[in-house]
DNA sequence: GGCACGCGTCAAGAAAAGCTGACACATGCC
DNA sequence: GGCATGTGTCAGCTTTTCTTGACGCGTGCC
């Protein structure tokens, strides 16, 4: 994962990912939500009172420009949970860093798989 | 403008919008190509091949989020051409910095007019 | 006048994002 | 069994964003 460097530049069609991720109030709050403590879904559908479906689908789009990462596990009573927990990144947005990064931005501009 | 400072760290919903400013390809290379010089509307418009109404609603959009500024000159030859740049920003994002932009994030997240 | 070049805006369609209400599955407990 | 809890997905709607092709205005030059 080169994106997890300090000062980190990156490349432009991950760059727009991770924008494109983060442009949302609600993804904002689950970022903030998750950077106070790891949750799992349906607990934090009820702290953030956001649907379930809904918190799923932001779910999706921050782990899919690696901001979340998730992991299934096993409560005691032996019900299958999904943890999700912020990753440690780093962005940093100027004017040049833009410049670079668009150095690396593919021509359409349509959304990649990363995954 | 609070928003020009070193280590910026900013409202939500102002990152928020700095965010939607920046989440698009054409616009990310409408911010490279200023950062390398000032232009006007039109030779922006074909150095970037972008049609000139679109080109209009996305340096709207950029310079409502204050990522770029516009002003009116007259050329020579006595034409009025609109010129843009882009201002010194400079954002960070972590998880903790969008946790503290959430703090003073608009409940219901709805794009508010900041000029 | 006619053409080239600037500026701007509008309507309307196409595409993407956001959101909801179902539905499916599983487990543990009374 | 019935209810609470957890997981996930799907179709379909609404809203926003993106994009194009007209228009309108102005100037200077041949």
């Amino acid at each position: 994962m080169p994106e997890n460097d300090p000062d980190a530049a990156c490349g432009g069609d991950h760059l727009l990912k991770v924008l494109g991720a983060l442009n949302n109030p609600h993804r904002l709050r689950i970022v903030a939500a998750l950077a106070r403590s790891r949750n799992y879904v349906s607990r934090l559908a009820r702290e953030t009172e956001i649907s379930r479906p809904l918190l799923h689908m932001h779910l999706q789009r921050l782990e899919s420009a690696g901001l979340v990462t998730s992991s299934l596990e096993l409560s005691s009573d032996g019900k299958a949970m999904r943890f999700y927990e912020v990753t440690p990144f780093f962005y940093q947005l100027t004017p040049d860093s833009i410049a670079q990064a668009t150095e690396t931005l593919s021509r359409t501009g349509q959304r990649e798989e990363t995954r």
